[in-house]
DNA sequence: CTGAAAGCGCTTACAG
DNA sequence: CTGAAAGCGCTTACAG
């Protein structure tokens, strides 16, 4: 910048002025400093500008994982409105762990972004306290926080769980099953589907539970062993379209006639749940939406505007297809 | 750090020395200090930080997008291993797009990042000229540069193309299709593809360009279209897992017999690819590798070690299933 | 409309 | 082993 202003003959708060407000200049000495910039290619120092104004036009972005595009695909229009408003989003990856989430959450701070995006509304002491005592706008998301530390846009788990439930018992069936990725919010909605199972007396739901992450492997596997412990019948939740998907293909190949003998409801309704065949049935959430309320909400937090409402139920809807 | 060396008395440079330098403090200096940093729950500021050393210990990496496995299963080796060295990854996400691309790097450039991953050999002019006079290193991946930029780590697209055309060459095909998404990487293969087909004496194949990215439904439809315009015996070379997935399902759903009638292969060996029915024979492109060796040599360049070699071909496989 | 001055929160030689 | 001083590249009141 001292090099910009020394080629255009002007002092170096007045370059700085270029940039931010190029308004308060007199076109001339705008116009000579633009050429100095663009004869030089200069970039400037976004180091030195946040450590200046202590305002960083940086994001952090947590989410259990980013290759999975339940995730992703909220993280898409969030980053593209925050860019649109200037602030740049780091993205990191928890992998469904609470103490990484801590850790990540403190590298986070040490950049001094301007908000947080953190996935869920589950979050270790140490966490929310350092988030408290770095006094950073925060956004929940994927979650409806009863205690929110601060915005909060989401669905509840467990009403959505329930739902599924009762649609399933409105089939006609009366066996279920629930095969569950390892992740607290699949858990939450197995519980409430088991609950509402209770509810109107009928028996509790198999378990099969993922050691991981999902899988289509895993979706197989969790389907072969349901079958051999006898449950030849009835219907199947899953806590991932993904996880649907290998049961669906297992299923056709021992020739099980899906929904016939065994229904099949995912979660999430990804892009290839309409596409596969059979086509199907799953829990949907309006991703794109969650994005785009969490960065307004965020940008009004940030730019000290009022964020109103600061917790947002975005709710979710069953999508019947031909599996359920 | 003032406060915390106020806590501790000492003065700030002993508290930066506490962080940075710890082996230089007397033992019990630095338990004051670590005693006042616990308890008031104290953050180090790495902007500050960053502009007084002039290293940020960021990282950019950009990739045409986040949501597609075959990039973010790279970036997680890569950005895991960087961790480990001290370094956060911000990810960016180009679109497929040069001009996009071209914004991002400069966006990044201005956060000053110790080292910039780019996706791909091509880039345009203006980027290239700002990445040279940023003097940051820098590794472009998923392509073989002719001329690289700094490091490179990745493989030949014509060759994987010629491979594959010759591995269905060898299967008695003898009429070919092609179907590829928006991508210049998938268009070259294309073309080297159809430059084997001619050099053995065999028609050029048909060719369906996808609009935009790829996805089940494209596939699907680009099927069709290829049944409907008499392709109806041959091989069809995808650019992508996701495309012949497409393809697969249309297939069935019109009962056409594959491979026997229709050979699909798709390209980037995801995991699906062997998990869906029938399984998919599809290029195979070690992407953990590919990741941990750009890590590696990208560390190297920052540490001011050798990086050695500085462009590495990690090569490809072709993964016989039972499509192809 | 532009300049001179102070300051953002650290690191890093340089003394002692 | 620790302190005093300068500096990183900007922004932002404050003058003029």
């Amino acid at each position: 910048m001292a090099t910009i202003a020394q080629l255009a003959g002007v002092t170096q708060p007045t370059v700085s002025r270029a940039f931010n407000h190029p308004e308060m200049l007199q076109p001339e000495t705008l116009e000579r400093i633009m050429q100095a910039v663009n004869q030089t290619g200069y970039v400037p120092n976004m180091v030195a500008r946040s450590l200046a104004s202590s305002r960083t036009r940086l994001l952090a972005a947590i989410v259990p994982m980013l290759s999975n595009v339940v995730y992703s695909s909220f993280l898409k229009p969030f980053t593209a409105r925050m860019r649109e408003a200037g602030y740049q989003t780091m993205l990191f990856e928890s992998g469904f762990s609470l103490q990484e989430e801590e850790r990540l959450v403190e590298m986070a701070i040490a950049r001094r972004p301007d908000g947080i995006l953190l996935t869920g509304a589950t979050h270790s002491e140490t966490c929310r306290r350092h988030l408290r005592s770095a006094a950073i706008p925060v956004a929940e998301v994927w979650d409806l926080a009863d205690d929110p530390i601060d915005l909060c846009v989401g669905f509840s788990h467990d009403e959505s769980a329930r739902h599924a439930a009762r649609y399933l018992i409105g089939k006609g069936h009366c066996r279920f099953a629930v095969i569950s990725a390892n992740d607290e919010r699949a858990y939450r909605r197995r519980e409430a589907f088991s609950q509402t199972l209770a509810a109107a007396g009928l028996e509790l739901p198999r378990r099969v539970d993922l050691p991981s992450s999902a899988s289509i492997g895993q979706g197989k596997a969790a389907f072969g062993a349901l079958l051999e412990s006898g449950f030849d019948q009835g219907a199947i939740f899953c806590s991932s379209d993904i996880i649907a998907h290998g049961v669906l293909i297992e299923a056709a190949r021992r020739a099980v006639d899906v929904p016939g003998r065994i229904a099949v409801m995912g979660f999430g309704d990804q892009d290839f749940a309409a596409e596969i065949m059979p086509p199907l049935t799953s829990v949907q959430i309006d991703r794109q939406r969650l994005g785009e309320e969490a960065a307004r909400l965020l940008l009004a937090r940030i730019e000290g505007r009022e964020a109103t409402p600061a917790r947002i139920d975005i709710g979710f809807g069953i999508i019947a297809r031909d599996t359920a």
